[in-house]
DNA sequence: CTCCAATATGTGACCTAATCACATATATAG
DNA sequence: CTATATATGTGATTAGGTCACATATTGGAG
């Protein structure tokens, strides 16, 4: 590492936040993961770096594993199926913990700032 | 996963932001490994779950390796020997990165809590 | 004197999450 | 027929983190 470009400073490593993203998503109505990354493009925080959609396959199918989402195949007349997924009530109760979970995140950033 | 105690949404595995923290601790004075360790352990983050000393330590390896910091070993006549740690320019500059990347990054969690 | 605790540093193996590169398939527009 | 948009997936690699294990010094309790 030469300068900095590639640092972790540059949050570059950060964690995308994709498992609270997802299931956000979900709750506001069934997707399927090709536009659930094209949805994260429009986002601010990935409008410069879009994430390989490769992490939401992943994601996608580890959470299902989990029991905190389900699909079903929907094969529509036009284009290749779509794998639909859809929130469990454990996803919900995930997403609410989430939600307990970034508010801590933000308190520890804010203190964490506080001292640089 | 039966329940949601070790799921991601729980934050066990939300990124420690250890290079930050360990960059801000030596900003405020040269530290070494053990001591860092221990600080981190009375922060209000880290204070249920304190982070493994294994990731101190590879960090400060690494993030020499990367010039932010450099080391002596300091000999006193009680206990073993401490690696010092102090910050080099670059090491500064990482951090008031970092400032800027967390101040980011929280505007981001603040976005997607809106839509929690 | 011996053993234990506190101090102090380190390695090997493993796991999760993320990205890069690659592979595949359908339907439509030109 | 070919390019593009839509759509899903795997293999390899890297970063960061944890668990288990290994080692060395010093001081105090028994």
């Amino acid at each position: 590492m030469q300068d900095l470009t590639s640092c972790a400073c540059t949050g570059k490593t950060l964690p995308r936040l994709l498992r609270p993203v997802i299931l956000s998503v979900l709750s506001n109505g069934d997707s399927h993961g090709y536009a659930i990354t094209g949805r994260l493009g429009h986002l601010a925080f990935f409008a410069d770096q879009p994430p390989d959609h490769t992490g939401v396959y992943r994601a996608l199918q580890s959470m299902e594993k989990e029991g905190l989402i389900l699909s079903d195949w929907e094969h529509s007349r036009t284009g290749p199926g779509k794998r639909c997924y859809r929130l469990t009530p454990k996803g919900g109760a995930c997403l609410k913990k989430w939600k307990q979970t970034l508010e801590e995140y933000k308190r520890t950033i804010d203190t964490l700032l506080a001292s640089l």
